[in-house]
DNA sequence: CTGCGCGGTTGACCTGGTGGAACTCCAGGA
DNA sequence: TCCTGGAGTTCCACCAGGTCAACCGCGCAG
C-alpha cells in the first residue's frame, strides 16, 4: 500500500525538502512544493495527509518494517517448534525479547547511516523548526510502544514483566535516538560499536534487574562463574568497585 | 510570569475542556471558546499559544516546579558544603541523583491524583483526540530532557555515565506514564505503592547495570554492611538469588 | 494635563486542510 | 462503436487556526 509510490512521491519528498532547507518551513506554501513536483496542491494532501508527513514520508515504512521483523520473530520461533500448544503466546526460550528489539533499534539506526543524505538533510531541517522536532517525537514514540507491546507480549509472563518492558523499550529508543543524533552531528564516526555496547549495558541491567528469576542470555552464559565477595564496614564506593572488578578479574 | 492568571484563565481553561468533551474537539471553535470565557478570540491566542495549549495549561507549570525542585537539590547540596571547589557541577555524595528524579517523577503523579476531576476530564478527552495525544507526547517528553540534564549534569562524571543518564530518564517517564495512565483507567486503586516499587525496580537497575562504580543510595548508606559472596560454577539463578539475599539479611 | 505603557480588542489577512464538482483516461461490456 | 463506471487529477470554494497592526481604555508618573 505505502510502496515507493512512482516517482512522484519521491519527486515531491526531494522538492519539499530542498524547499523547507533553501528558504524556510514556514515560508514554503503547500502550492509551491505542489508546483515543484508538478501536481496540484490537492494531489498533494492525497499523497500527503499534510505538510508535515512529507519530511517523514519514509518514516512510516521503517516502522513498518520493524513491526513486521519483531512480529516475524515470533512466527518463526512458533514454526521451529512443530505444533506448539499455546499459539497465542510465542513465548520461546531460544529467543531472547530483550535482543530482539535491541536488533530493531540497530535496524532503524542502520537504515539511517545508509541514507546518509537524507538523514542529514532532514537532520538539519529539523534543528529549525521545532514543530517538526515534535512531529518526529511522535514518530519516535510509535517505535517504543511497538517495542513495549513485543516485549510484554513474547515475555514470559511473570509478575512485574510489565514495568521491565516499558523500561526496556523507553530506553532502547531513548539510547538510540542519541546515539543516532550524535551520528548526525557528526556523521564522519562510526558509531555502531558504542551503540552495540550501550544495548549490552541495557540488557545487562534489564536482566540484573529482574529480580533473581531472570531468564538471562540462555540461563546465565554458561561456563562463566558468578562472582560475589563480601565486605565489612563502609567502604567507598570505588574499594566496592575495585572489589568487585579484581573478583571479576 | 505564568502564575494563576486571575480568573479569566481558569475560566477560559473550564469552558474550554467542557465543550471540548460535550461537543468534540474538532467541532469546537476557538471562538465559541473565547465567547464562553467572555474574551475576544485574539485574547484567546494572546493567553495560550494555541487551541490545544488551553487542554495542558498546568502541564506547563508542572514541568516548570519540577525543573525548580531538581536545580534546588543541587543548590542545597552546594550549599550544605560550605566554599565547595567546583560549583559547576554541584557532584554531592549525600545525593543520589537518581533518587531525586524518582521524587520529581512522583511529584508529577501526585499532582495529577490530586487533581482528580481535572485529569480525569482530560484524560477522557484525550482518548477521543489523537491529535491532543500526540501532543502531550511533546509535553512529556520534556520532563524526560529536564531528568536527563540533570542527571548528566549531577552524577558522576565517569565513562557511559550518559547512556545510563538517557535509559534512566526513559525509563522512569515511561513508567511514570504507564502507572499514571493506568491510575486514571481506574481512578479507585491507590497506586502510589506499585510507583514506588517500579521504582525502586529502576533505582536497582540502574545501579546495578553502571558497571560497579555506582555511587549508590547517598554514596554506600553509612553502617550499612555492603555485602557480596561468592559462588563458583554455574548456578541457577534462583539459587544466586537466594544467596544473595540471604547474605543482605 | 500630557505622555506612556500595557492589556484588551478589533478586523483584515494568510494558509493549511477539507469537500465537492468537473474532467480525463482507461477498461470492459453490449 | 459507444456507453459506463471508476480511479486519479484538477479547480474552486470554504472553514478555521493563527498572525499582524492599529486602536482603545485605563492607570500612573511627571
Amino acid at each position: 500500500m505505502t510502496a515507493v509510490r512512482t516517482h512522484t512521491h519521491a519527486q515531491a519528498v526531494d522538492a519539499a525538502i530542498d524547499l523547507f532547507t533553501r528558504q524556510g518551513y514556514e515560508r514554503t506554501t503547500v502550492e509551491e512544493i505542489a508546483d515543484a513536483a508538478r501536481v496540484s496542491r490537492a494531489t498533494f494532501f492525497r499523497r500527503f495527509r499534510s505538510k508535515e508527513d512529507v519530511v517523514f514520508a519514509d518514516h512510516e515504512l521503517l516502522l513498518e518494517e520493524v513491526v513486521v521483523m519483531l512480529a516475524a520473530t515470533r512466527t518463526e520461533a512458533r514454526q521451529s517448534e512443530e505444533s506448539m500448544a499455546d499459539v497465542g503466546r510465542g513465548w520461546d526460550p531460544n529467543i531472547d525479547p530483550y535482543l530482539e528489539v535491541c536488533r530493531a533499534a540497530r535496524m532503524v539506526f542502520d537504515h539511517h547511516v545508509g541514507q546518509r543524505e537524507t538523514s542529514l538533510a532532514r537532520y538539519a531541517l529539523l534543528q529549525q523548526v521545532p514543530q517538526l522536532r515534535d512531529r518526529e517525537l511522535v514518530t519516535t514514540h510509535r517505535y517504543e510502544r511497538a517495542f513495549t507491546h513485543y516485549l510484554r507480549d513474547t515475555l514470559s509472563p511473570d509478575r512485574s514483566t510489565s514495568t521491565a518492558s516499558i523500561a526496556f523499550a523507553a530506553s532502547v529508543v531513548a539510547v538510540h535516538n542519541a546515539i543516532l543524533r550524535r551520528w548526525l552531528r557528526n556523521p564522519g564516526l562510526d558509531l555502531r560499536p558504542d551503540l552495540e555496547e550501550a544495548f549490552a549495558d541495557l540488557r545487562r541491567a534489564a536482566i540484573l534487574g529482574s529480580g533473581g528469576a531472570a531468564p538471562a542470555e540462555g540461563g546465565i552464559a554458561p561456563g562463566r562463574r558468578v562472582v560475589v565477595t563480601v565486605i565489612e564496614g563502609s567502604p567507598a564506593p570505588d574499594d566496592v568497585a575495585r572489589a568487585v572488578r579484581e573478583a571479576l578479574a
